[in-house]
DNA sequence: TTGAAAGCGCTAACAA
DNA sequence: TTGTTAGCGCTTTCAA
């Protein structure tokens, strides 16, 4: 009939023609927003199957006042604390209609941070999570505007936006005091790359040993590499006065380990090494991870909750905490010549 | 002045009133589409710094008829083959200007396919990648109207949208050469969920052993959990014609060794163990992991790639492949009792 | 170089 | 229940 054929998408009038009634008719059986005739409905149903139309999201989200999205801007995505917690954040947003935008924010840099900010800012957006695991999230949320709705996912608690986090340094000061109870007279610490000077697992370390008058020893500095730890392990495992390791994370452990076993040391035989975050390998080690379990989904997800209370005006809570708990295992035990 | 202090967000109006030129003109200095007048260029970027204003995302899209924003459609995210792809498409996605956003498909169902179907529809978006390593993943596809521009990612070639996939059959059946050059009689399989039938991997592990007439025995059947492969190591350790096991990714062979080792089998001492994809832990596993080395970022690369070339209407390559390399490392060796 | 006018595709307000 | 009339906040003609 009138229809064009044209090659562009449909549009809604297109609809509305050929289904004989207005546009706004067609929208009120899109949104189901009023009542429509039956007879009328169903024409315009058939129209918008015939043309296989689908509504301009692009309109829709300039007519109504608020985006379904949100962003989550992150150092990384990939590795297993950080994916765990977008798949939560993912999860939640997700049953309550949000979509999820994920960008990464290279490194801690102007340029990195501005290209990500301003990639989020160039959508309809309705709220922003950051995940200051590390150097580039701290500066990435800084470079935020304040007045987009924002919530921070970090170790440490601090001022500011709305936040979720682990309480690390009470979780890292229960696995030290732990091993102390062993009968080690102190624990030395591998550190993973902090998001700023000290993180809450080196914190609590520090006030477990403190606290027990124990020596403290130098931390170590590792990356994020395994390999790192497991260059780390050889050192430590050539020194005898080493008897305990608290490793920044699970994988750092692992490396810490096999750097170890490299150089001739049983675990946990010569030396007990315990991890943190409850990594989904840890229960397959050899020997299996004595840790800390954080479930980084639930914490994604808390801080979904917290953004979409500060979207919904509700002034609730502004900040979710979680004592993540002791997970042991077989990496750890007393002491050699120690019996318990 | 006549500035309205009201609390909405300032649109590019007030910014036009404000600096006293048109509203085109802010347009005209906001997108650098057209020659403005120093002075008039000063007073306009002046309001939008006084105002805060930034332009609104909607508005934008709704005039630009090309949206910059990809769709990533998986069954999972936190798994490590899927993260890696992911930040893989991220990283070639932001660096060409586009936003990605993340939908998980929970199961291969309609309730579920159809929320993240029409999350994803729901937002202006220039195309979809769908992440076809389970039926997860295959049910979205299907889904997809046609007309979106749409790459999909998996380990099997099939006609349809353009692909970027690995030959996983190659690569798998390579592997399994080398188990049966080192002098094993078979090679036992333990395969993760296939996406479909069959995955490129068992059927590659199938192709090596008919092609050396060897026997083909039983695959057994995975969960994506390391903890299955444990249960299936201690039942395979307990069969002494077991010498050698090909499974389906390198977590499943870290279960399948933890399993093997409490049923007092070594490896690879009594049996070789092999995995695919090598996992970040791959190498610091013991024995070291000899497994097959998938380049995941790459191929979400890849696939940005494939797509960025549809939108661009270059009708170039519809497809993109990549043989995963072996990385020998030290789970595999000639069975017992046969020197190499 | 600039402004007036005209949309982008949709939903909301208002009559009828 | 339905259609007409107005916008949403921008960019893009088109004149001047």
């Amino acid at each position: 009939m009138s229809t064009a054929p044209g090659s562009k998408p449909p549009v809604i009038d297109d609809v509305a023609r050929r289904a004989g009634v207005s546009v706004p008719t067609v929208s009120r059986v899109l949104t189901g927003a009023a009542k429509v005739s039956d007879e009328k409905r169903l024409r315009v149903l058939a129209a918008i199957d015939e043309l296989k139309f689908r509504p301009s999201a692009a309109a829709r989200a300039l007519v109504a006042r608020a985006p379904k999205s949100i962003a989550v801007l992150a150092g990384d995505t990939s590795r297993y604390g950080y994916a765990e917690t977008i798949r939560g954040i993912e999860e939640s947003a997700r049953n309550a209609g949000y979509l999820v935008t994920i960008t990464v924010v290279e490194t801690p840099h102007d340029d990195s941070v501005d290209v990500a900010v301003s990639l989020v800012l160039n959508q309809p957006l309705a709220g922003v999570i950051v995940l200051k695991f590390d150097p580039a999230g701290v500066a990435a949320l800084q470079k935020i505007p304040s007045d987009i709705p924002t919530v921070s996912i970090s170790g440490l608690r601090e001022t500011g936006v709305p936040q979720a986090v682990f309480q690390e340094a009470a979780a890292a000061e229960h696995l030290v005091e732990y091993l102390l109870d062993l009968g080690h007279k102190t624990v030395h610490h591998v550190r993973i790359p902090p998001s700023r000077k000290e993180d809450g697992r080196t914190t609590g370390w520090r006030r477990a040993l403190k606290e027990a008058k124990a020596e403290v020893p130098e931390p170590r500095d590792a990356t994020w590499e395994p390999e790192s730890g497991r260059v780390i392990g050889r050192e430590l495992g050539l020194d005898p006065n080493v008897t305990a390791i608290f490793c920044g994370n699970d994988e750092i452990a692992m490396g810490v380990i096999r750097g170890l076993t490299e150089v001739g040391k049983s675990v946990p035989g010569d030396v007990s090494v315990v991890g943190f975050d409850d990594h989904p390998l840890a229960a397959m080690w050899s020997p299996p991870l004595t840790t800390v379990r954080q479930d980084f989904a639930d914490l994604g997800s808390r801080a979904f909750d917290l953004l979409e209370a500060l979207l919904s005006d509700h002034p609730a809570k502004r900040f979710s905490a979680a004592l993540p708990p002791l997970v042991i295992r077989e990496s750890a035990a007393p002491p050699k010549g120690r019996v318990n």
